[in-house]
RNA sequence: GGAAGCAUAGCUCAGCUGGUUCAGAGCACCUGCCUUACAAGCAGGGGGUCACUGGUUCGAAUCCAGUUGUUUCCACCA
């Protein structure tokens, strides 16, 4: 083993700055993420791909963090590791992005074609795209950069359309024209996952209605409909009654005139009207509500369309044509006011449905779009973590899953974008569709049809798929792009090893976005499931409860938290407060208690370091008591980390580890063993340290790479191109109860004498003598007596008369003679209301054991334990006052 | 509107199959210390009717019911 004295100085703070780049590069330049089949178990997880242009926030650090802990965990527990990172293009996100930057170069989307339009869009890809992937490797992820994947590769493209024509044929997929979710904003159809719907202040407007003469004019007669959308009246198609409603029977087969426009509507009846809502009269417009739509085809009503797809009114309004439908309802309901057709105008508070991604205030919409049916596939997915197969944590995410799994929609898969997978659709003039993989295979199956079809007459849909519906693939398609689409492809090497992969760590948020349908995925492709294990985390929330965004500004750049504080303290912070599923309110103060921590690994280093070895040195009693006492402490804690991990229980491993490291590590073992300045350490003591040090380092290694690889590179022996991250995990070995007990009783008995000393105003290298009554482990007085600083410690028998100071440490009673120091009033004062706090709890454990049902039900040992409870207070009560007289009688 | 979760110290949370000396941790707080590893530190200390009300049980923070508060998810009531 080197001197590690002859090691150059190291300063008093642990710089993260000097250590981070330097290991981050070395372990890309040694290889040591990357993974390729072996003989070893595989330990597979795939990136939840942020979005191409996205910048790192808090939430991927909680997350990325996490996996990172998971896959270093594996790495070091002899799995073969692999962590594959990406990232997803996004349609809506990333297009809106590209339309943004070409209107700032004075260029409109509408104004040039779908293929420059795609070549600007690749540019800004190119140019911003993957900062993010950038940013991981500050945090220190170690994800096999090698295999880094994006959903619009070429292969995985592919995967997409493959997928697509697969579904079609088996008349999964089909086409139709449904009251979609229109994005005026963006300008797509978004699924009904993409909207959330808001309680939203507006207005219940009454308007008068009135009845015609049947001739197109009004008669004095009129209904009071009440709408929270007065601009749709001009595409009113009718108006509707609850058959069973009494008070408008009078209105059957009576036309009334739409308002303004005086354009003549019917009358009918629909039991979907609620007779206690609003006035119990519904105006239809089946162009822009979905259930109007819907009552529009029981009773073969006109759709009349008036909203164009930016929400401004058409011609076929024939009043406030070119407005904005909210400029619309305003100017609106000012003109009906003054053609005396609004009644009241009420405030009112409705769910109103707004664009996930743009914010828009989302419109129904008619319009032609595709779908997969998911009925199916739902079922089997469900039933993959119904079973158990699947596991999610916590728990409570199955509920929340079968839910959606049981009332799942058909997915509108089409957006009216550019920005993804061009739908493999193509129309032919005899309006008949082919679908098909390629452009020629298009054309060939077309001229099956008819032969004369040349490729002019195809016609490929112009809309792109949902980005989700990429991303379903993601767990197959990083490995094998060939498989889905296609399941009577074989498997690839690297797919038939790492699939299915084995714990997802992502957001509650994208439950159905993505892991559901990552089961259908796997289910449907791979016949198996994607993943053994799905943690949730929770949302990353600033200190007054409120989700972190952009908007807000509450959220801190990582970037500038890991400069500061280093990534090691960064990772600390996320995961002290992170149980799973629960929320995460950050502080920066938990990234402080990492930096923090950081810092206390670091000086203990500096401490050992600093030890010169005297090899003819004999190991004292103290020593060695420490060194078998953190043998078993160490081992102790191994396997409660390990049960925390398997458990996914990474803040309470975090935890376990800390107070190791910190409270048992430092402030005991090393105070323990720590020579006088200027003295030599013993080679048996020394060397233990040393091992512990580096087990230690390797319990710390996933959470804190970068120090721990920093320090454990710093150990005497290390071999060139060694690194922390394959080193094994660290084994229990035999625990000792008996060192752990006598150890935990020298700390208590340490503590009073700290404590006494604190009281009275004693200096600490005052030696303090002390007199043991009772059961103590005298072995380890040796150790109180460096620890606190003991003169002489005396077995006695009986109670010590005179002045002095006497504390429990369980049963054992421990006085040190003070004379002249002690108050001998308060002394007695607080030995009485300690004796009547014994009393009383004596008191309460023998109302239990004369409890007949307490002993004839409870289990034996609990019985012994109350016994024992009795026993143990009787002895201290007897001690007890055995010295409060000694002290009376003084 | 429907469903689920949560409610334990000032804060964030453990407390797993009801019973281990009147309920634990980390942070924060208070007191005393710049003691040659670390003031980003050391030593000591205070702090909780386990939301409320009932019930089951020999025994409840833990199980059950209800109430209140809170969060999340789902939902097209004009």
């Amino acid at each position: 083993m080197n001197d590690m004295s002859e090691k150059k100085e190291l300063s008093a703070k642990y710089n993260p700055a000097e250590v981070e780049d330097k290991w981050y590069s070395w372990w890309l330049e040694h290889g040591c993420f990357h993974s390729e089949p072996d003989e070893r178990d595989p330990y597979t997880i795939v990136i939840p791909p942020p979005n191409v242009t996205g910048i790192l926030h808090m939430g991927h650090v909680l997350n990325n963090t996490l996996n990172d802990v998971l896959i270093r965990k594996a790495r070091m527990d002899g799995k073969n590791a692999c962590w594959v990172p990406g990232t997803d293009h996004a349609s809506i996100a990333t297009e809106s992005k590209v339309v943004a930057r070409l209107k700032e170069r004075g260029i409109s989307k509408e104004d040039i074609t779908r293929e420059e339009f795609m070549k600007y869009a690749w540019e800004w890809k190119e140019e911003h795209g993957g900062i993010i992937l950038q940013q991981l490797r500050k945090l220190g992820a170690s994800c096999d950069w090698d295999r880094t994947k994006f959903t619009m590769d070429p292969e995985l493209s592919d995967a997409v359309i493959a997928t697509f024509c697969y579904f079609y044929k088996k008349g999964l997929i089909y086409r139709g024209v449904r009251m979609v979710n229109w994005d005026p904003v963006a300008l797509t159809a978004i699924s009904d996952d993409e909207v959330i719907h808001k309680d939203t202040k507006s207005h219940f407007y009454h308007l008068r209605y009135y009845i015609s003469d049947g001739k197109g004019n009004p008669t004095d007669k009129y209904l009071v409909i009440a709408t929270t959308r007065p601009e749709t009246i001009m595409a009113d198609s009718a108006i509707c009654v609850n058959p069973a409603d009494e008070r408008y029977h009078w209105l059957k087969g009576k036309k009334v005139l739409i308002p303004l426009i005086g354009r003549e509507i019917p009358v009918i009846e629909d039991s979907y009207v609620e007779m206690d809502f609003g006035t119990g009269c519904l105006k239809v417009t089946p162009a822009h509500d979905a259930h109007d739509y819907e009552i529009g085809l029981r009773h073969n009503l006109p759709i009349i369309n008036i909203i164009d797809d930016h929400g401004r009114l058409t011609e076929d309004a024939t009043i406030l044509v070119g407005e904005d439908r909210f400029v619309a309802r305003k100017k609106i309901v000012r003109m009906l006011e003054e053609a005396g057709n609004l009644e009241k105008v009420e405030e009112y508070v409705s769910p109103v449905g707004y664009s996930e991604r743009t914010d828009a205030v989302i419109e129904p919409k008619l319009s032609a779009q595709w779908f997969l049916k998911m009925e199916d596939l739902a079922a089997s997915a469900l039933d993959k973590v119904e079973s158990g197969r699947i596991k999610f944590i916590p728990d409570k995410y199955r509920n929340t899953y079968r839910h959606w799994m049981e009332n799942v929609h058909d997915w509108c898969i089409s957006r009216q974008l550019w920005w993804g997978q061009r739908i493999p659709a193509y129309y032919l003039p005899d309006g008949q569709i082919v679908v098909e993989e390629t452009p020629e295979k298009a054309l060939e199956a077309a001229r099956k049809i008819n032969p004369a079809y040349t490729a002019a007459d195809l016609k490929q849909d112009e809309d792109v798929l949902d980005t989700w519906f990429s991303s379903w693939l993601w767990p197959i398609s990083v490995f094998d792009a060939k498989r889905p689409g296609h399941p009577e492809h074989e498997p690839n090497k690297d797919l038939s090893y790492y699939y299915p992969t084995s714990d997802l760590v992502t957001g509650p948020d994208i439950i159905f976005f993505w892991v559901a349908r990552m089961i259908m995925a796997g289910g449907e492709f791979m016949n198996d499931i994607p993943f053994s294990n799905v943690y949730f985390t929770g949302i990353v929330r600033d200190k007054l409860g409120r989700k972190m965004s952009k908007t807000l500004g509450n959220s801190p750049d990582p970037l500038v938290l890991i400069e500061k504080y280093g990534a090691d303290a960064v990772r600390i912070g996320m995961l002290l407060c992170s149980s799973a599923g629960n929320d995460i309110f950050y502080d920066e103060s938990q990234v402080e208690q990492g930096r923090n921590f950081c810092n206390k690994i670091w000086n203990s280093f500096r401490l050992v370091q600093g030890w010169k070895v005297d090899e003819t040195l004999q190991q004292s009693a103290v020593n060695a008591l420490a060194v078998k006492w953190f043998d078993s402490k160490l081992s102790q804690t191994i396997q409660s980390v390990e049960e925390h991990y398997s458990k996914f229980r990474i803040s309470d491993a975090l935890m376990a580890i800390y107070k190791l490291f910190w409270d048992d590590y430092c402030s005991w073992y090393l105070e323990a063993v720590k020579p006088a300045f200027g003295e030599a350490i013993d080679k048996a003591t020394m060397d233990a340290t040393q091992v512990f040090l580096e087990k230690l380092l390797k319990l710390i290694h996933p959470v804190m790479p970068f120090i721990s690889e920093e320090l454990w590179q710093s150990l005497a022996g290390r071999k060139e191109g060694e690194t922390i991250m394959y080193q094994p995990s660290p084994v229990a070995g035999e625990i000792d109860e008996t060192i752990i007990n006598g150890f935990e009783a020298a700390k208590e008995l340490a503590g009073g004498v700290r404590a006494t000393r604190q009281q009275k105003n004693i200096p600490p290298k005052e030696p303090l003598d002390i007199k043991v009554k009772g059961d103590f482990p005298m072995e380890m007085i040796p150790v109180v007596a460096k620890l606190a600083n003991l003169g002489s410690a005396e077995k006695i028998t009986e109670s010590v008369e005179g002045n002095g100071i006497s504390f429990m440490v369980g049963t054992v009673e421990i006085f040190i003679p003070l004379d002249g120091l002690v108050d001998a009033g308060a002394e007695i004062a607080k030995m009485e209301s300690e004796l009547s706090r014994l009393r009383g709890f004596l008191e309460g454990v023998r109302k239990k054991l004369s409890n007949e049902a307490f002993t004839a039900h409870a289990p034996e040992k609990v019985v012994a334990m109350e016994r024992k409870k009795e026993a143990d207070a009787l002895l201290k009560i007897e001690n007890l006052e055995k010295s409060l007289n000694a002290l009376k009688n003084k």
